[in-house]
RNA sequence: GCGCCCGUAGCUCAGUUGGAUAGAGCAACGGCCUUCUAAGCCGUGGGUCGCAGGUUCGAAUCCUGCCGGGCGCGCCA
C-alpha cells in the first residue's frame, strides 16, 4: 500500500520537474506514514515540506501542485491537503479489502517474504557458560535471540542460530574439580568443599553419573590430594589459589586422560541439559560451536599472528598485549599471559575472525547488557584483523528483574542462587514467558510479573491474543454443530459488504502486518510485534462483542467469517514468530 | 572518576526512526450477562515527556550541560 503510494507521488514529482516547477536534480526521499488520526486520512506523506527549500515556495503551495499533478488511481478516494503542508490520501474501503484473500491464500505463509534475498546472517545468543543450569537472566537472551532469528527468517534470510559453548578455562576446570571432589565424597572420602567450589545439586547429579561408570576407578585418597594445599578462605587462605591448588591436584593425579573423562563427562551433562532445555523453551539451533575447536584448529594461534605481523601488538611484563586502544578502546588487552597462556579474549578474537570467514553478511551477537564494556574491544580486534566491524551488531540485552507479588523474587530461597529457566518455565509456561521476555524492547530494563504471566484473564496479554484465536476456532466449530455451511468464495467476494467501523478496523490492521514484521525484523525489535498481535487481538475481540458472525444473512456471514478467519491466521503466525503456541481450544 | 543503557499518566510500558491535539494495558470511577466463551465488553478521569539550553517550518525523538536509577571498567570467563 505504501509502496503504491510512493509510486503516484513519484509520477507526479516527476511531471513537476518535467515543466521545471522543481529541479531536475533532485534527492528525493519519499515518506509514507499511516496517520494516528482517521481525520488526517490513512496515509500521510511530508514530501511538500522537505522539498519546499528547493523548489522555493511554501510547503503547502508546493502541495498543491504535487496533488494536482497526482495520477488517478481507484483505491485513492480523496486527497487532501493539511497542516504545515501534509498531503494526507483517503484510501477507498475495498483499497483494504485484498488482504484478506490474500492472507487465506498464503496461509501460514502469509507476511514471509523475500527482503532479505537469502542473505547470510549469523545470529549468536545465550551462549551462557555450560557450569550450570540456565538462569532467569539467560531466557530473555534465549527468547529475544530466538525471536530476532526467526523474524529475519521470515523475511527471506539465510539465518544461522549459534551457542558458542565455553568449553575451555578456567570456569570449566573449577567445575570438572567440582564434580571430582564431589565423587571422592560419593567413594567414602571425607574431605572439605571449596569455597569457590560448584555447590549446586547439579554438581552431586554429575559426580553420581561418574561414580556410576567408573565406580572407584578415579578414586585419590584425601591425604593424599591435600598434601602441601594452600589454605582455603575458611582457614584464612586466598579461595582463588586454593581453587587453582585443586585443579592442578587434579590433572596431576589423574593425568591427562581421566581428568578428561571427568571434564567432558561434566560439560556433556550440562550440555544436554541447557538443550534440553532451550528445547522446551522453543529455542534450538543450527550449530554449538566449541571455543576448545579454536585452540585446537589452530585458529587463536592464527588470529595472534596476524595481529602480530600487522604491528597491532607489543610485550609488556611478559605478557602480549593487543592495542586495541589504537582503534577506539579505553585501554589495551592482554591476549596471552606471561604465563603464556591465551587468554578467553583471544579466543574471541579468532572466534569473530572465524565468523567473518564463515561468509556471513552480518554477524550478530546477543549479549547480557553486563558485557557491554567489550564490544569496542571486539570491534578493534575485527579493525586490526582488517575485517570489517560495520558487519557485526552486538545486541545488549537488558536484566530482567523477577516479581512476585509485588516482591522481588530473583534469588532463590537457597543461598543466592538464581531461579533456573527451568523453574520459570515450570511456574508461568513457555508460551508466557517466551511472550513476555520479548515484549519490552531490549534496551529495556523488565520487570517480570510472574503472577500475571500466570493468570488466566484479560489482564494477561499472552492468554489475551491466544484467546482470540481460539475463540475463532470456537465460532467455526458452532458453525458445524448448527450444521451451516461456510462458503468462502461468497464471502471474499462480498467482503464489500462490510463497513463497521469495527470491520473497517480490522481490515486496517490486518493490512499493518507485513509492515510490522519487517520492521521488527530489521530493528530487531520483536516487541513491535508482540504489541501488534495484542493490538488485532484487542479489536477482534471488541468486534466479537458488537456482532454476531453466525448472522441468517450468508451473504453477509460468509463474509464476516473470512475476515475472522484471516484475523486468526495472523494471530496464529505472528505468536508462531514469538515462539508462542496458538491453541484452539482454551 | 570514565564508559554504556534508562528516565513518558498512580503502576508497567508503546510512541511508525524529526511530524499534526503524546497513546495502550493495569489500577481508579460509572455502566453492561436470556446472546458464537463475562477467561469478556462500553464509557470517564488522569501528562510541564527528569531539568535547562540549543538545532528548524516542526523535538518525547537530534546536540550540549546538569539531576536521578541500573550496569560495566581483571594477565576471570
Amino acid at each position: 500500500m505504501k509502496s503504491r503510494l510512493k509510486t503516484l507521488i513519484n509520477q507526479a514529482i516527476e511531471s513537476l520537474q518535467q515543466d521545471n516547477t522543481l529541479p531536475a536534480e533532485l534527492e528525493t526521499n519519499i515518506q509514507i506514514e499511516r496517520t494516528r488520526d482517521k481525520s488526517h486520512g490513512d496515509f500521510a506523506c511530508n514530501i511538500a515540506m522537505m522539498l519546499a527549500k528547493v523548489a522555493r515556495c511554501k510547503p503547502r503551495d508546493l502541495a498543491e501542485k504535487i496533488t494536482a499533478s497526482l495520477p488517478q488511481a481507484s483505491e485513492v478516494e480523496k486527497v487532501e491537503i493539511a497542516g504545515p503542508g501534509f498531503i494526507n490520501f483517503f484510501l477507498s474501503n475495498s483499497a483494504f479489502h485484498a488482504v484478506v484473500p490474500n492472507i487465506l491464500d498464503a496461509g501460514e505463509q502469509f507476511g514471509r517474504s523475500q527482503v532479505g534475498a537469502g542473505k547470510k546472517v549469523q545470529v549468536e545468543f545465550v551462549s551462557a557458560n555450560p557450569t550450570g543450569p540456565l538462569h532467569v537472566g539467560h531466557g530473555r537472551g534465549a527468547a529475544y535471540g530466538a525471536t530476532v532469528a526467526d523474524l529475519l527468517e521470515a523475511l527471506g534470510f539465510d539465518v544461522h542460530r549459534e551457542y558458542y559453548v565455553n568449553d575451555a578455562g578456567r570456569q570449566m576446570d573449577i567445575l570438572a574439580a567440582s564434580v571430582w571432589l564431589r565423587y571422592l565424597e560419593l567413594c567414602g572420602e571425607e574431605l572439605p568443599f571449596p569455597v569457590n567450589g560448584y555447590k549446586g545439586d547439579y554438581v552431586w547429579d554429575i559426580a553420581a553419573a561418574l561414580h556410576r561408570e567408573n565406580d572407584d576407578g578415579l578414586r585419590h585418597g584425601w591425604n593424599e590430594i591435600n598434601k602441601d594445599l594452600p589454605a582455603d578462605e575458611t582457614d584464612g587462605g586466598d579461595k582463588e589459589k586454593y581453587i587453582d591448588a585443586i585443579i592442578n591436584k587434579a590433572k596431576s593425579l589423574l593425568r591427562d586422560d581421566q581428568y578428561r573423562l571427568v571434564f567432558d563427562l561434566a560439560l556433556n551433562y550440562i550440555l544436554d541439559d541447557i538443550r534440553d532445555d532451550l528445547h522446551h523453551f522453543n529455542v534450538n539451533y543450527d550449530e554449538w560451536y566449541s571455543e576448545r575447536s579454536l585452540t585446537d584448529s589452530g585458529a587463536v594461534m592464527r588470529a595472534i599472528e596476524r595481529l602480530e605481523k600487522s604491528g597491532h601488538t607489543y610485550e609488556k611484563a611478559g605478557a602480549i598485549w593487543f592495542k586495541s586502544s589504537d582503534y577506539g578502546d579505553e585501554k589495551d588487552r592482554v591476549i596471552v599471559r606471561d604465563n603464556g597462556q591465551t587468554t578467553y579474549f583471544a579466543s574471541d578474537i579468532a572466534y569473530h575472525m572465524d565468523k567473518l570467514e564463515r561468509g556471513f553478511d552480518r554477524v550478530i551477537d546477543v549479549w547480557g547488557a553486563d558485557h557491554h564494556g567489550y564490544v569496542p574491544r571486539v570491534k578493534a580486534a575485527l579493525e586490526a584483523l582488517g575485517d570489517d566491524p560495520s558487519k557485526l551488531d552486538v545486541l545488549l540485552v537488558q536484566f530482567a528483574v523477577l516479581y512476585r507479588g509485588g516482591e522481588k523474587a530473583q534469588m532463590s530461597t537457597r543461598s543466592g542462587e538464581f531461579v533456573t529457566l527451568r523453574q520459570l518455565r515450570k511456574e508461568v509456561g513457555s508460551d508466557a514467558a517466551r511472550f513476555f521476555y520479548v515484549m519490552r524492547k531490549c534496551e529495556q530494563h523488565m520487570d517480570f510479573d510472574i503472577d500475571l504471566a500466570k493468570s488466566q484473564s484479560s489482564d494477561n496479554p499472552v492468554y489475551y491474543i491466544q484467546y482470540a484465536h481460539a475463540r475463532v476456532a470456537s465460532v467455526f466449530r458452532q458453525l458445524d454443530e448448527k450444521g451451516i455451511n461456510y462458503d468462502q468464495g461468497s464471502g471474499l467476494a462480498n467482503l464489500d459488504k462490510l463497513a463497521e467501523h469495527h470491520e473497517v478496523g480490522l481490515f486496517n490492521n490486518l493490512n499493518r502486518y507485513n509492515e510490522v514484521l519487517e520492521n521488527a525484523a530489521l530493528n530487531h525489535e520483536p516487541h513491535q510485534l508482540a504489541h501488534y498481535l495484542r493490538e488485532l487481538a484487542n479489536d477482534f475481540h471488541t468486534y466479537y462483542n458488537a456482532h454476531q458472525f453466525i448472522v441468517d444473512d450468508e451473504v453477509i456471514r460468509n463474509a464476516r467469517l473470512c475476515l475472522i478467519s484471516a484475523c486468526q491466521q495472523v494471530i496464529a503466525n505472528g505468536l508462531g514468530l514469538l515462539g508462542v503456541s496458538a491453541p484452539d481450544n482454551m
